[in-house]
DNA sequence: AAAAAAT
């Protein structure tokens, strides 16, 4: 099967084959057909399964048959998230090159009036996120009286963040005949009742059973003792593992800020990504782990669905996900399109019940265990004889004289291309670490130990010890934050050393509620 | 235990 069988037109097809695409991925070759029909389409699929492109194709297809740069927008996409809108943008400017259609991306937190610009020139497609569609339509900037298609992307992500009645607002401004396509990577009974209320007789078409991962994804697990001892098993895997590329995933967002910043100054190539960043700052970020200009990505689960980054090679889950889906999720970044992909979680005794939930999802078999992280190279750390002789003087936990990892960093058994990508973006933090830490390291006289594998332990106490010392200064005046909090800082401290309340930045033209709290403190 | 989204 090939696109040129799915019934596109020959604009969108020579689009397709510039993008270097020659065959369709199962979601779109079943799902194309019916949308170009006219169809109502229910989608059951996971991302990385060519979903975008299984709407955005045919609806070029549609929209340009009619008429082109129309006043009034004739398709409106709804997306859960500013970055995934952005995506959807990027697809329809890949693939409708050959076609006329004009389309106006209205998100959050960028200035209203480029969106508005466009809007006044008149818009085939709108890419949404709700809150910024519903603001434009209150102030009458935008009519929506002439949607003949709308697509609801990731419903179910649109449900765990209360959209769902921003959507049926939105939906209740649309023409009732339309054309609907609705994608969700689960169908939970409140995305099917939603379905039911916003679908025709739809065409159900699914790929991928839910709650899988993909079989291309080698998924790993890393015991470790407890919060603190995370960082250094992190640091780790990032140097030893044959990363491409890779995204660190946190819980919260301050977990996010506070390990940008250690992994920063250890010298790591990092960026950072999550909500409470300015939308500049997150594009500029994601801009640039897409250009491989930052290799690894550290983000919230804002990065954990519907994002298209080719080849990431590795995710980490530096926490086990709150929700067990969300590790689905998080891992899809990774073996995307057949392609091979690693995913490694940090487990503490503490996420013991949230793994457990990960795990049951799977299918129930634990997760293959990585437990030699902390071994370095014995000639690195030589053992106290008296230790070894205790421990028989054997190479301790198993048979393996060095980690796996490294023999996979030197491209034993990997699959040719990633050893070739690789080759083409070598690491860059594979140089020596900066001398911090070694230097500190020195103070300790080597310790023996009881029972447990001499060099583990001799390894993880030196961490310990480094970690608390780094630890307890509160975080000292840091370098370089995220490029938006500056000003911020900046302008209270101003402020604390005014004598009145006034707000700053004002002039004389000073909002009446501002002055009213200032008053009453 | 959280994140995301309009301001």
């Amino acid at each position: 099967m090939t696109f040129e069988d799915l019934g596109l037109s020959a604009e969108v097809l020579r689009a397709v084959t510039d993008a270097g695409y020659n065959q369709p991925t199962p979601i779109q070759e079943k799902a194309i057909p019916w949308v170009l029909q006219g169809r109502d389409v229910l989608g059951c699929a996971q991302t990385g399964t060519g979903k975008t492109a299984s709407f955005t194709l045919p609806m070029i297809d549609i929209l340009a048959q009619g008429r082109v740069r129309a006043r009034m927008p004739r398709s409106l996409i709804m997306t859960p998230t500013r970055e995934l809108a952005q995506q959807i943008a990027e697809n329809f400017n890949t693939y409708g090159k050959y076609t006329p259609l004009s389309m106006a991306l209205l998100i959050g937190g960028v200035s209203f009036s480029d969106q508005e610009k466009a809007l006044d020139k008149g818009v085939d497609v709108l890419i949404a996120t709700p809150g910024r569609l519903l603001d434009h339509f209150e102030r009458g900037r935008v009519l929506l009286t002439d949607v003949r298609i709308l697509v609801v992307d990731e419903a179910d992500r649109m449900l765990d963040m209360g959209f769902i009645p921003d959507l049926e607002r939105i939906a209740s401004l649309l023409p009732q005949i339309r054309q609907t396509l609705l994608f969700s990577a689960t169908m939970p009974p409140e995305i099917r009742r939603l379905a039911d209320k916003f679908l025709m007789n739809p065409k159900e078409v699914s790929v991928a059973p839910q709650s899988t991962a993909a079989s291309t994804v080698r998924q790993l697990v890393v015991q470790v003792p407890n919060e603190r001892a995370k960082r250094r098993p992190l640091e780790t895997l990032m140097r030893n593992e044959p990363v491409g590329n890779g995204i660190i995933f946190c819980n919260r967002k301050r977990t996010v800020a506070t390990l940008y910043e250690a992994l920063k100054r250890a010298g790591h190539d990092v960026g950072a990504l999550h909500g409470d960043m300015t939308q500049d700052a997150r594009n500029e970020t994601l801009a640039a782990f897409r250009d491989n200009r930052i290799k690894f990505l550290i983000a919230t689960d804002v990065a954990g669905r519907g994002l298209d980054i080719e080849h990431v090679s590795h995710v980490f889950n530096y926490d086990v996900p709150l929700a067990a889906e969300d590790y689905i999720h998080r891992i899809g970044r990774t073996g995307r399109a057949g392609r091979s992909g690693t995913a490694i979680m940090l487990v503490t005794p503490e996420d013991k019940k949230l793994y457990d939930r990960v795990v049951a999802l799977l299918g129930g078999k634990p997760l293959e265990e990585l437990s030699d992280l902390s071994v370095k190279a014995p000639a690195e750390a030589p053992a106290d004889a008296e230790t070894e002789a205790a421990a028989g003087g054997r190479t301790p936990r198993g048979a393996r004289t060095r980690p796996r990892r490294r023999r996979e960093a030197e491209g034993a058994d990997l699959p040719a291309e990633d050893v070739q990508a690789e080759e083409a973006a070598p690491a860059v933090d594979d140089a020596p670490a900066p001398a911090a830490k070694p230097e500190r390291r020195k103070r300790r006289a080597p310790r023996s130990v009881e029972s447990r594998p001499v060099e583990v332990v001799e390894a993880e106490a030196a961490v310990d010890e480094v970690e608390a010392v780094e630890e307890v200064p509160a975080p000292a005046p840091e370098p370089r934050r995220a490029a938006e909090r500056k000003p911020e800082r900046a302008r209270s401290s101003e402020r604390r050393q005014r004598e009145d309340d006034t707000p700053l930045g004002f002039g004389k033209d000073i909002p009446a509620f501002m002055l009213k709290s200032a008053r009453t403190g």
